[in-house]
DNA sequence: TAGATTGTTAATCGATTAACAATC
DNA sequence: TAGATTGTTAATCGATTAACAATC
């Protein structure tokens, strides 16, 4: 199909899982192609809808033979905008945040933290993973000034909104939170949520008392 | 309608987020009750879906009231599975699993961190904000003596998968892993995830290139 | 009482699945 | 070729919303 209509949100939700079975697969080296059926078993969905899901955004396989590996992952990477650096603020510098700091598995993917901000007096100036703190009265124009799309809140609940409202107005398009607060944004700015406390009061529901 | 019909997966993930939303309402001790157009409102979901959530467990508000913030809360945990202690193993003592042990946030709501478990011979033995840090040897066994259901998993992906198995084959039934790669479990054992790539590639779809 | 808000129904909307012609 | 698998259609399934009688 591959036309313009609008592709639904729960599609676009599906895509990085898909991406990254295909690295996976990729990294094992086994074969060049995979299937939609193959894929679906891997991740526990049907074959069906990952068919569908691809086929919002083209033709990508080939009857008889499947998908090609590597062919697959350079279209979704497109299809996501990954193929390029998304260079990322970091604003909270507390155990989480220097936790995601220091991980390993963003640069390779292409997102970068490269600003750190925190209010501690006793924070701002270290560096954590090579990058100083500044501090959170700087971010605003940080922000702006060098048109940074992407964030990542790691600070305590109560402040979150407040953070949220100053990146909003610097420009930040995209907000990570691990903060468990639901945040206030306008609908052009993509907001997604981290909280292991509501996963797993989620997954309690469904154990025995 | 509280009658004993299978409640949809989905119903029961929001019913967290009302139940972190409610209790912030409490917190700022504004007033005794509440109404699903303003709970709505705050989290961005509308006012049918709030009662028609809710009505699936019972009638807990009152016509032209709205809802008593303070039992609705009572209501929302016991239906969870909140009114008691969920004692929780964390696997992986890297850079997140440590800032797990230490985030304050789960003890108040009940999740108890109470047992971690790494293979480095270096940290095995060391202690995390109080905790002895066990070897992955030992998990099978510890986990079974004490009847664990909660894990958390926080190893790098390539141990996860194998993680999960001796878990699962150990008695847990519900796994939160922050390792990012889809892990099978037998469909009695709850699965949830958290992974910032994931997140930080379905929001630059949609970002301008 | 009058105004507000619930719980529920029915309609609408949207997502998933089954099936299969096309074709590699 | 024969077998495998795609992309797409139509049917099914499920979730959301609008509307409103009931009632606090």
């Amino acid at each position: 199909m591959s036309g313009d209509e609008k592709i639904p949100d729960i599609v676009i939700g599906r895509l990085p899982i898909y991406l990254r079975e295909l690295r996976r697969l990729q990294s094992e080296g086994g074969k060049p192609t995979t299937s939609s059926r193959e894929l679906g078993e891997l991740l526990g969905i049907s074959s069906a809808q990952i068919r569908k899901d691809l086929s919002h955004f083209g033709e990508f396989g080939k009857q008889g033979t499947g998908y090609h590996i590597n062919y697959l992952i350079d279209q979704l990477s497109h299809i996501l905008h990954l193929d390029r650096i998304w260079p990322v603020a970091l604003v909270g510098a507390g155990s989480l945040g220097t936790a995601l700091a220091h991980y390993d598995g963003f640069a390779p993917r292409g997102f970068e933290i490269r600003w750190i901000f925190d209010n501690d007096p006793g924070k701002i100036g270290r560096q954590i993973n090579g990058i100083a703190v500044q501090s959170l009265a700087e971010m605003a124009e940080t922000v702006a000034r060098h048109k940074i799309q992407v964030a990542v809140i790691a600070t305590p609940a109560r402040a979150a909104q407040e953070v949220t409202n100053r990146l909003v107005e610097a420009g930040v398009k995209a907000i990570l939170s691990y903060a468990p607060v639901h945040l206030i944004a306008p609908p052009e700015v993509q907001v997604s949520y981290s909280d292991p406390l509501t996963e797993l009061q989620r997954m309690t529901y469904y154990l025995g008392k």
